[in-house]
DNA sequence: CCATTTGTTCCAAATAATGAAACAAGATCT
DNA sequence: AGATCTTGTTTCATTATTTGGAACAAATGG
């Protein structure tokens, strides 16, 4: 008589298979997803075939790998223009990146992870890791952390049970009660800092995008490198950042967060 | 007794509502989606709260609209890093807007469209997702017909079964054997000209990327503006486009297209 | 050559999808 | 205000699809 919720239907189950492919990272062969996976041979063997069918997944029959298709990236064109914050928050950023000419960030929550939809450089000087579509993990990136500390409480535990706190420079937060402690301070200067606690080298200041409903909505950041900079030239560019957050929040309300 | 040959299964129909939001090109209501398809209700409506619930589709409440979701973004990342040929051709088209000065387009085939998969300005810098995910028809581009004239025989009978030969300008060719016609020459010369078939004033020369084993598996495209300059111009580009679209066809045989 | 790993097909049983119809909630009109 | 129409959501018996163990095939390698 245990209920497990409600269950995925097939529909999710094979979009999950998606998930593990982009995890992977690289086109993967059959017994390696079988491995990743939970499924039985036999049905991970027929999601496939009906990914691959529809453009989902791309076969390479030389290597017999299977890589994501391009139909996603068809559809992402219409996903990043329709529901991202990016369209509507480009002009705001490039005013931003000129004026403080370093790297700017715009990241959205996804199933707990940071996503980022856009990135303005004035120069081609670096090349950081975050692309839009890329993804970071939230407990250690001053976007992600920008977010967190905003949330409500319910969305808040959600999304701290997709964390897996792993420690990728010595400055990682790697518990949940260590991120939470910042949050306090986030939440009273409105920006986070990411000081070398995702990548060596590279810093960042973080600010929320909110409704006027007081919802999180995503991030700006301005990152730069340890070589260039301190935190404290970062901390110099607060008042604007936020000016620029407020100010796609604001414009963000009246097209599509309303109260 | 009548097979309607196979079914798509509940997967492929439950993505059939992704392109028919991204066709839609804006939020959307469900009334408006029941009917563009022909689902019954009840079945389209699950599907959407499927979707909605996987992050496929994002859900407005305030408009009551659905959107294509975040999910697709972060896929198509991975989908583009894995299963385009833009990573690969980048340094090649780098080289290439560099040396013509103008806008270069790569592009792949997906589902008889043209899909754009990255794009060089010399100018200012591009945005990767703005661009890259773009599609536009076959029949009236350069790429899509330099795609078309070089494939077998069964692929283009199943990619012009797509077309819908609308016409956009005054140039555009509106049948089947209209574009057709063309492609002998273009087969001869090994380009394929756009003459202001898809936008007024819009020009570009195109050369499809061949593995070894002669498939076509994408084109670049030289692209300018009447304002600037002539298909004579774009003409003696002619031998630069080649000789990129050689090289990447080289490299993506011994990586990804192996005869 | 046999052993082993990897990929594909079968089929009866179990389960999940289906969609007509009833229902609820707003709009819009009179 | 009440009636009518439009739009969105739920129900439930029927039906069709998914499911996965197991047999099969094909490639790899020792």
């Amino acid at each position: 008589m245990n209920k497990p919720a409600h269950s995925d239907g097939t529909v999710g189950k094979a979009l999950r298979v998606l998930d593990l492919v982009a995890e992977a990272g690289r086109p993967v062969r059959f017994a390696e997803l079988l491995g990743a996976s939970d499924y039985p041979k036999a049905t991970l063997f027929r999601f496939m075939q009906t990914l691959t069918k529809q453009g989902m997944l791309s076969y390479d029959a030389q290597g017999q790998t299977y890589a994501l298709g391009l139909r996603l990236v068809r559809l992402a064109h219409s996903a990043w223009e329709q529901s991202s914050l990016a369209p509507l928050a480009r002009p705001y950023l490039k005013e931003l990146a000129q004026k403080v000419g370093e790297t700017i960030h715009l990241a959205q929550m996804e199933q707990g992870q940071v996503l980022f939809v856009d990135k303005h450089k004035t120069t081609d000087r670096f090349e950081t890791l975050a692309e839009a579509g890329r993804v970071a993990p939230a407990h250690c990136t001053g976007v992600g952390k920008a977010i967190l500390a905003f949330m409500s409480p319910d969305r808040l535990d959600r999304a701290m049970k997709h964390q897996n706190f792993i420690q990728y420079t010595p400055a990682t937060h790697i518990s949940a009660e260590g991120v939470m402690s910042e949050f306090e301070e986030i939440r009273r200067h409105g920006v986070a800092y990411d000081r070398e606690e995702h990548e060596e080298e590279i810093i960042s200041i973080a600010a929320p995008i909110l409704t006027l409903s007081g919802q999180v909505i995503g991030a700006v950041s301005i990152a730069s490198s340890t070589h260039r900079n301190s935190i404290e030239t970062l901390t110099s560019y607060r008042e604007e950042l936020i000016k620029t957050t407020k100010n796609i929040g604001t414009e963000a309300s009246a097209w599509r967060f309303p109260s």
